[in-house]
DNA sequence: TCAAAAGTGTTTTCTATACACCCATGA
DNA sequence: TCATGGGTGTATAGAAAACACTTTTGA
């Protein structure tokens, strides 16, 4: 078979932000390193891309190893390249991010990796420039939450309007008031109410909600405003 | 040196999606590829990422070599990774795009490689899957550009304000009323008016705006909103 | 009975949109 | 002088924001 001639060939390896969020804190999915180099530090769960897959492929095998879960929120962020980001040999990193509910999660852990939550405010060194590729992750849904419902991924298939915005409070560290956040949510007709209370927070309890997944869809692509509009961060790129 | 063992590394292509306005029109720079396979036929400017450089130094090595132009709106959106998309051997192909003022390239033109613009809305059958990616960038410009003031780099560096309205009715293939464009556009505060006008385009003339470049970095990441909402477009996500 | 969280409306301000006429000039 | 494109203001409707009290109930 003929190849281009003279041109260098390097690894290409996918690594996966993988966040959740635990009703108080925004969690990332870390795993303690297997091999060398930087065996047994954190890491982003990765792997090498294989001949027959695409990108997507590679991330969603990574992701299912790692979690057991499928169908998760999962989309391409970027692209790093510096030339001596892995010592070892030239790997360029392809990562992607994807949004899961926690508890899906624990029911199925894989524990083959040594994986562990780690409260994005309170996150432990990582390899090579993974802290680089969370903070990006980190601003870019900061931006992308501001103007889709994609925040949704990260809750259990109920949910209330309390948690809803705890959730929303948490990723730009504001207070949003009570009142206007509830109007502008229920205007988006993505929610719907059950008759059925949480308990759990509060002794009168609060209504679930779920997904009207129609909705959902058809909205997703619409630029909502959940949050004021002061609240909203810069965008993803420079 | 020690290497990771029993993995398949690959080739890395660059290639850069080269925008620009002329006045009516948006057009891409294309080149006629000078090797098989597909020799002849036309193509997005590319290379192969080297040794020493990152991604973004080899984009902006490529849009250097093509059009002698520096200090270009560039960037990174989006890898490409289909196993067979080239059919020599497998290269993944990391997207960039420009947005550059057309006047500018023109001045200094690099022939060497049989570069030609064509018309967005009259574009010539691509290689591989390059085609793909002219679409996922046309709609990420009218996403960004809905949100971001962006589309002021496709501009010299003294336009109109019905030049730059064309520029966004072309975009979203709209109308857009006059007197709401200029008061949205001036009260973001990034435009300078200057005495002079330009009388190419009509009879009285129509005043020469300029960037206020520090208003314009300032405000970049503010959410702006220079076309209704109703053509406010798909994200660039799916 | 009271502490703690949930739920709910109204007023005001601001922003978006719709809409039409006069101006300047070169041919 | 007139045809062509450039420039400008106002009124209305809709959305965002500010703001406080009542309800429920388990401890």
């Amino acid at each position: 078979m003929i190849k281009y001639s003279n041109q260098t060939r390097v690894l290409v390896a996918v690594d996966c932000i993988i966040l959740g969020f635990d009703g108080s804190d925004y969690k990332l999915l870390l795993i303690q390193r297997g091999f060398a180099p930087e065996k047994e530090k954190w890491s982003l769960m990765g792997g090498f891309l294989q001949p027959d897959e695409t990108l997507d492929n590679a991330a969603n095998r990574i992701l299912q190893r790692l979690t057991g879960l499928e169908d998760v929120y999962l989309e391409q962020m970027h692209t790093f390249s510096k030339p001596d980001r892995d010592p070892i040999e030239r790997v360029i990193g392809v990562v992607y991010f994807a949004l899961i509910d926690i508890k899906k999660y624990q029911q199925q852990i894989n524990d083959d990796f040594h994986a562990r939550w780690f409260a994005m405010k309170d996150l432990p060194g990582l390899i090579f420039d993974h802290e680089e590729m969370v903070q990006m992750a980190l601003t870019k849904l900061r931006y992308k939450a501001a103007l889709h419902p994609i925040l949704f991924e990260l809750l259990p298939e109920k949910f209330t309007l309390p948690q809803l915005q705890a959730m929303y409070e948490g990723l730009y560290e504001t207070k949003i008031d009570k009142r206007n956040f509830t109007r502008k949510v229920l205007s988006s007709n993505i929610l719907r109410k059950e008759d059925e209370k949480d308990k759990t927070g509060s002794k009168k309890g609060a209504y679930f909600y779920t997904i009207d997944e129609e909705q959902y869809k058809e909205n997703f692509q619409t630029i909502l405003k959940f949050i004021p509009k002061n609240e909203i961060p810069a965008a993803s790129e420079s």
